[in-house]
DNA sequence: CGGGGAATGGACCTGTGGGTCCAGTCCGTG
DNA sequence: CACGGACTGGACCCACAGGTCCATTCCCCG
């Protein structure tokens, strides 16, 4: 990318993402400028473009990638060790904690139309997060199961599939309502199977 | 709204509607201007502000309402009668059928995070729509238990806003990752989790 | 300490696209 | 049949936001 950059550099260019990524959080894709971005984060437009030779849309993606990584990781430690009832539960808490205090708010989500779904930088970003999350999810199954908590009976990577679509759709559904009754609804009947599929065989 | 509205009026209305709605599934919101709708429904720019005085947003909010009612027409008639297990199949298939059509394009999200979710308008687009799907899912669940064939030990509003959110975060995946495994993985674990609570007792 | 590339400031350009306006045509109705 | 309001055509306006450019300053490195 960008061909040298120094300590001062890389600091402006984190100082820039952080502060548009916070204004977007704010104010949503579509009502933020690439002035407003420069006001609210000191800098001026041929900076913008110094360290963001693609303009807007370089500035976006670098923004959604800050978010995509803010998003597992407000999930941990629990996400990368899910080993337990215990932790699977506090997961449970983080998640809705998160959402709770995001409200109706989707930085990622306005984030990637506003880009375009369509081009490949976008793509990637959220192919990625969405990977990383299911993997997770995935692996903690299957500790579970190796634990003899969980029925082996069951195909983790299915489980973490439908629990995933259950998180996601309760997110939307929380922005689209403003009620977080979905995403619990979502989480607890996830969990629930699991649970429910700990001493007894599958049913055919 | 209209004050008065002529056969002809009408139909034209319906035209620019119906014409912005394929337009914009083709291209998206963002890339979808005006002149672009104006020039697709053979219209004026005149003609565009004298039916949708608000101007752009009006219009697309009317694009949203009209694709929000395809996608619960696209549901019928099994969604307004989910009251044998081959009704839910059926309405499974349309569910999977219609969204591995539409493949990753997503009309009703683009829209309204362009029209902007605080707007009213939106709101209560996205929220009629959401309260109806949940309506019919929750009366099918209970028609289950009227019938014997579900539990009644189930509570039938979480169940719909748990399938909902499956559904919906199932559709979520398929834009961002083009699989269509997650819905599926979804509709099958929230069938399958009903089915089983078909003949015995719920675990405490 | 001086040379050069990185970093910064800010004026300026420009295409785009939503929105306005008025003149002209159609058509139902008394 | 004429009158008024609905309907249509299209030229025009203009604010805005993304992008360009160049002059200047800073700071690392030899």
């Amino acid at each position: 990318m960008e061909r040298t950059l120094t300590a001062k550099g890389t600091a402006t260019r984190e100082r820039i993402v952080a502060g548009a990524a916070a204004r977007i959080r704010e104010h949503g894709v579509a009502a933020t400028t690439l002035d407003d971005i420069r006001e609210r984060t000191a800098t001026s437009k041929s900076q913008l473009f110094h360290y963001f030779p693609g303009g807007r849309e370089e500035l976006l993606l670098a923004v959604a990638r800050f978010e995509a990584d803010r998003v597992l990781a407000d999930q941990q430690p629990q996400l990368g060790a899910l080993t337990s009832w215990e932790a699977w539960e506090g997961w449970r808490e983080k998640v809705l904690a998160r959402y709770r205090a995001q409200g109706r708010a989707c930085p990622l989500g306005g984030l990637l139309t506003q880009v375009g779904r369509a081009t490949p930088g976008a793509q990637a970003v959220v192919a990625e997060l969405m990977a990383r999350w299911e993997a997770e999810l995935a692996a903690g199954v299957v500790a579970m199961q190796r634990g003899g908590f969980v029925d082996t009976g069951l195909d983790a990577a299915r489980e973490a599939a439908a629990l995933l679509a259950g998180l996601q759709g309760g997110v939307l559904m929380l922005i689209t309502t403003g009620r977080l009754t979905y995403l619990q609804a979502a989480l607890d009947v996830g969990l629930e199977r699991l649970r429910r599929a700990g001493g007894e065989r599958p049913v055919p």
